[in-house]
DNA sequence: CTGAAAGCGCTTACAG
DNA sequence: CTGAAAGCGCTTACAG
C-alpha cells in the first residue's frame, strides 16, 4: 500500500542501502545523486517504515507523556507544547492519562518501555515512588520527571540511574511571596491553604512557600491551617467546607493547585461566601478564562510553554545521549492579579 | 536490556514458534503447556516489541488523533476520553495538534499513515477537504471522522473510500432548540449568531439549527445576523463587536463553539454590557466551571464521552475489517441551563 | 504436538 | 563509488 523503501531504489535506480544512506546524508554518497534520490522519494511521498527502522535502529523517534488527566487545563495545555515541541524536533508524543492511579501509571510505563512503544517517557508523576518507576529505573529507561520530582530511596538498585534523570519544574517562589504580601497587605491574618497531597514534593514545597512566605511577615504559625487534597477539584470543595468549619477560619485561601483551586471556588460558593467580601481566595494554575470568573480570580501561573520545550529539550538531550548538564532545571512562575482578593473582614 | 520473546522461549524450554502462539492463544498449543508459557512470560514482564510486531503484520495497536489544540477544553476532555477508551481496547494514542491548520493537519496525516505508525486516524478536520485527506482517501487509510464530518467531491478517485468512513458527531438539534426557546419566552426577537466557519459542516449546521428554530417561533429573520468565526477566541470577541454595533443590535448571542463563547463573553465584558441585563447569552461546549463565570454561563453540551468512545469502537471495528453498518453515528447533546438568558431589555 | 525457516523493511558493516 | 548480505524480533505457513 505504502511506498517502502525498495520502491524508491528502483525509481532511483540504485539499491536500497544507497536510498538509506542518502537520505540519512552519508558523505559516502556523491552529492549529486543523493540529491537525485532525495528528490525522487520525496515525490513519491516516501515515508520510513517506523516499525522496521525502530527493529533495527532501537530508536522509534517518539517518546510517552504521562499525566493524570488531559482534561485538567494545565496538563492540557502542557499536552498541547509539549506535542508541537515533539514535532518541531520530529518525534512523535504518545498520550497517557494516569488519573493519578499508581497502577495504572505502572502499566503505562511498562507496556510504552518493555515493548519499545517509545524511546523514552516524559512523567507527571502519581506518587514519589512506585514499582514501576524502579523497574525503570533498573531499566535505565530515559524518564523525564515534570513538575513532580520524584523521592529516590538510596537504597535502591535504581537509584543512581533515577537521581540522574532530568528534573524540569517551575519555581513558584516569587510568585508565592508576592501573594503572601498582598495577602497581609489587606490585612489578612489568619490563611487557609489547600495542598496538593504532601506524599508528593509539589504538595510539600508549595505549603512551605507559603507558610515561610507568610511568617517572613509577620503572621502566627499557629493562624496558619493546611488541609491537604488528592489534585481532584472535589477535594479542593472538601478543603474549603473543613476549613470554614474552624472555631476561627481563615478569612484569605491559597488553593495551591488549579483544580482544587475551582473545587474551593464551588464550594465557597455553595456555601454563600462571597469573594473577596467575606473571604480571599488566590489560586494555582491560571488559564485565560480565570477573568470571566466572578470575581475574576487571582492565580499563580506557570511557564507552561517553557516548561514544555526544556522537558522535550531535555528527553531528546537523553536520546542523542548528551551529558545531563544539571538534573534539575526550574522555571519562575508568576502571579496574575485580578479581583478574588480584598481587604480582611473586621 | 528488554525481555525479549527468545528469553521467553528459552526459560519455558520451548521454541519463540510455540511462544507466539500460545501467547496469541492458538488452540493448537494445549492448555498446560500455554499457560506455563504465560506464567513465564507474565513473571519476565514480556511485552512483544511493537516495531516488530508491526513489521510482520502491518499493525500497529495504535491510532493517532488529531484535532485543533488540546489546550482547548471540549478537545482536551474527548482526547482525554479517547485515550481512554483506546488503552481499555488495547490501544495506544499518538497525539497531534493541528492548530486548525490544514497544512499541518496533512502532514501528520502523510508521516502517521505513510509511516505505519498507526494503524488509522481520529480526526477532526481543520477543513472539509485537504490534499492529504485526498491522498488518504486514495491510499484507503483508515479514516474516523470527529465532530466534523468532510465533503466528498464527487469526482475524486478517493471519494468512495472517504464517503464510507465512519462520521462520529453530536447532535445539537433538541438542546439548539430548547436554547431558541429560552431565549423567545424571554421575549428575544433580534438574535445574533457566532458560527464556526461556514465552510464547515458544523457551522452550516448550527446556524441552520438555531435560524430554523428561531423562525419556526416567530422570529423574523431578518432579526437573525450571523457572525462565522474560525474557532478562535479572539474570533468570538470580534464578533460580539460586530454585533454590538449593528444599528439594532441582539438582544441575544448563540456562541455556537466553546472557544469563541469564552471570546464573547470576554468582549462583553469589554463593552460594558451585563449578561443577562443588557444582552443574554448561550454557549456551546459546557465544561464544568462554567458555573463559576460572571454569570454562570448557559451552554449546550456535548456528549463527549459517548463520542470518544464510539468514535474508538468505530476505529476498532475498521482495524478489525468489521462491515461499517452506519456510515454515521449522532449523538444527542443537551442544554444546561444557568443564569446567562434573562429577559430581553425593553 | 512442536520446531525450523522465511520474510516483513529497514541500517550498516563488509566486499568488490 | 555502490551493492549483496546479515540481522533486529516477531508471526505463520510448512515439515516432521
Amino acid at each position: 500500500m505504502a511506498v517502502r523503501m525498495r520502491a524508491v531504489a528502483q525509481a532511483a535506480g540504485v539499491s536500497t542501502a544507497t536510498v538509506s544512506l542518502a537520505l540519512s546524508g552519508n558523505a559516502r554518497i556523491p552529492a549529486e545523486t543523493r540529491a537525485r534520490i532525495i528528490d525522487v522519494a520525496e515525490g513519491m511521498r516516501y515515508r520510513p517504515h517506523a516499525g522496521a527502522r525502530s527493529l533495527r535502529t532501537d530508536l522509534t523517534g517518539s517518546f510517552g507523556l504521562v499525566v493524570s488527566d488531559v482534561a485538567n487545563p494545565f496538563f492540557g495545555e502542557l499536552a498541547g507544547e509539549i506535542q508541537r515541541s515533539a514535532v518541531r524536533r520530529g518525534y512523535s508524543l504518545v498520550l497517557c492519562n494516569s488519573d493519578e492511579d499508581v497502577q495504572r501509571q505502572d502499566e503505562y510505563l511498562q507496556s510504552l518501555l518493555a515493548g519499545s512503544r517509545v524511546d523514552g517517557i516524559l512523567l507527571v508523576s502519581a506518587a514519589a515512588m512506585t514499582p514501576g518507576l524502579e523497574a525503570a529505573g533498573h531499566a535505565k529507561a530515559r524518564l523525564v520527571f515534570l513538575d513532580r520530582p520524584v523521592a529516590v530511596p538510596a537504597s535502591s538498585p535504581a537509584a543512581r540511574h533515577l537521581s540522574g534523570c532530568p528534573v524540569i519544574r517551575s519555581d513558584a517562589s516569587a510568585a508565592v511571596r508576592e501573594a503572601a504580601r498582598l495577602f497581609v497587605q489587606h490585612g489578612h491574618r489568619r490563611v487557609g491553604i489547600i495542598a496538593p497531597p504532601l506524599e508528593t514534593r509539589v504538595g510539600v514545597d508549595r505549603r512551605d512557600l507559603m507558610i515561610r512566605s507568610l511568617t517572613d511577615l509577620g503572621v502566627a504559625p499557629g493562624d496558619i491551617t493546611v488541609v491537604a487534597g488528592d489534585f481532584r477539584q472535589d477535594s479542593g470543595e472538601r478543603a474549603i467546607r473543613q476549613l470554614l468549619g474552624l472555631s476561627r477560619p481563615p478569612t484569605a485561601v491559597f488553593g495551591a493547585d488549579g483544580l482544587m483551586t475551582i473545587g474551593a471556588m464551588t464550594g465557597l460558593r455553595r456555601a454563600g461566601m462571597r469573594v473577596p467580601e467575606d473571604i480571599s481566595l488566590v489560586g494555582f494554575d491560571d488559564a485565560p478564562w480565570f477573568e470571566l470568573f466572578d470575581p475574576p480570580l487571582t492565580a499563580i501561573a506557570q511557564p507552561i510553554a517553557a516548561l514544555a520545550d526544556a522537558a522535550v529539550a531535555a528527553m531528546v538531550g537523553l536520546i542523542n545521549g548528551a551529558a545531563v548538564d544539571s538534573a534539575e532545571t526550574s522555571l519562575a512562575c508568576h502571579l496574575v492579579s485580578r479581583r478574588s482578593v480584598g481587604p480582611a473582614p473586621p
